[in-house]
DNA sequence: CCAAAAGTGTTTAAATTACACCCATGG
DNA sequence: CCATGGGTGTAATTTAAACACTTTTGG
């Protein structure tokens, strides 16, 4: 029993968040810069290594809030990455986890050691340290994939939305372009979006109609899959 | 650094696998019965501490073959579990893997700890220790979800199959029912079995053809999803 | 000749795709 | 009145669903 102790609890486990958000200029993840060892001064996830008395799914959550203040947000786990060199301190295996943001409603501050916190869009991401670039792309396959199976598109919106909007955001995920036409009618004939007689305000041409997500609606149709 | 080490590097990570196999009477899951602490005698499935000189991927294997004798199969991660009361022997995370094996092929034989290996029908599961009920729920729910979207079904069949098999592995992982006619016209149509001219022998009633996935021929449609 | 499973086509309904013009607002 | 993005319908094609009888083999 000792020596199941030596031999094998000497390793850490750590959370790294993809944070996704989504405005005007289309898909953005959060970045933290790094204000200690190691990697100080890179930009990288949002992650931490995590004490063994947390269960795991709230080590994610906290670890986001302690890094950017940010709490209550919708997070998945995604997939562990147990590479033995990943972390120069020594064996880390970390838990990747997504998390997706309206970023209208949220303002990220870094805190603890996080030093800076800046949303970069997913085409223009830096050089990040240990695999969190691997992480990264894996993490954009999944959302992908669960876009398309699970309505979570709306987490990732305000609260009244256009469907242009909606439109552009399956677009900026799936990286692929859709008939305006036939998407509107798809997306309306689910039921699960509704009209909400608000018209958006200030802007320089005819002004679209603002949406929202009817979640009792989607619970009393089973509707579980993605809006496309 | 030192109290880093201590703070954190004090926990320990398992892998469970889920090991599903198919023959003539349904969907299967490997287990072993525990000749060790926790929980001796008890049936479970194949998993064990992983040691900190392994990547992850590697760890997994190896694991499985120690415990069953089995090798090269087809793996897949698919969730961590990290509650904290797990296992009760301290922190252990355990990283939960399925794998596919085809019945005829292999002869899983217990070895290290493993006093006993078994197949047990899905349906059919004694319980088990530690958290491994909610693995396995989960690790059925993501071979539902994966059998559609990936191309891996003819990892759970031998080389040569006949369509009944085929359309029977799928009714059994996704508990539902398909029309014969409609299965063979849409499995066929996807380009990617092929007849290879043999029959069934010995049976009792007409022999069936046998087909064989055609994997060159799949690579060459970038056929990636599921057949059905 | 019987039992048991293999094999085979057509019709209907539903979902998806392609495609082009007018509308409402602010400046 | 112009620029900008919002908003709308129909026909053609593809895909999915429903449905019942004949064939081949071994015993």
């Amino acid at each position: 029993m000792k020596k199941i102790i030596k031999q094998y609890f000497n390793v850490a486990v750590s959370v790294d968040n993809v944070v996704f958000g989504f405005d005007a200029d289309g898909l953005k993840v959060l970045l933290i810069s790094r204000g200690s060892e190691p990697f100080p001064g890179s930009w990288a996830l949002p992650g931490d290594l995590i004490s063994p008395e947390m269960d795991l799914e709230y080590s994610a959550e906290r670890v986001l809030k302690q890094l950017t203040g940010l709490d209550q947000l919708f997070m998945e786990q995604i997939q562990t990455f147990g590479r033995v060199d990943r972390h120069p301190f020594g064996r880390v295996f970390t838990i990747a986890y997504f998390a997706l943001i309206k970023v209208e409603q949220y303002h990220p501050q870094a805190s603890s050691w996080a030093k800076d916190v800046a949303w970069f869009k997913v085409t223009e991401i830096p050089t990040l340290p240990f695999d969190h670039r691997e992480i990264l792309e894996y993490a954009r396959r999944e959302l992908k994939n669960r876009i398309r199976t699970q309505t979570l598109v709306f987490e990732l919106l305000p609260k009244y939305f256009t469907l242009t909007e909606l439109q552009f955001i399956h677009e900026s995920i799936l990286e692929e372009e859709f008939d305006v036409r036939n998407f509107r009618k798809k997306t309306l004939s689910s039921g699960i979006i509704e009209e909400t007689g608000k018209l958006q305000k200030n802007v320089t041409h005819r002004p679209a109609k603002l949406y929202r997500f009817n979640a009792s609606k989607a619970k009393q149709l089973d509707f579980e899959g993605g809006i496309l």
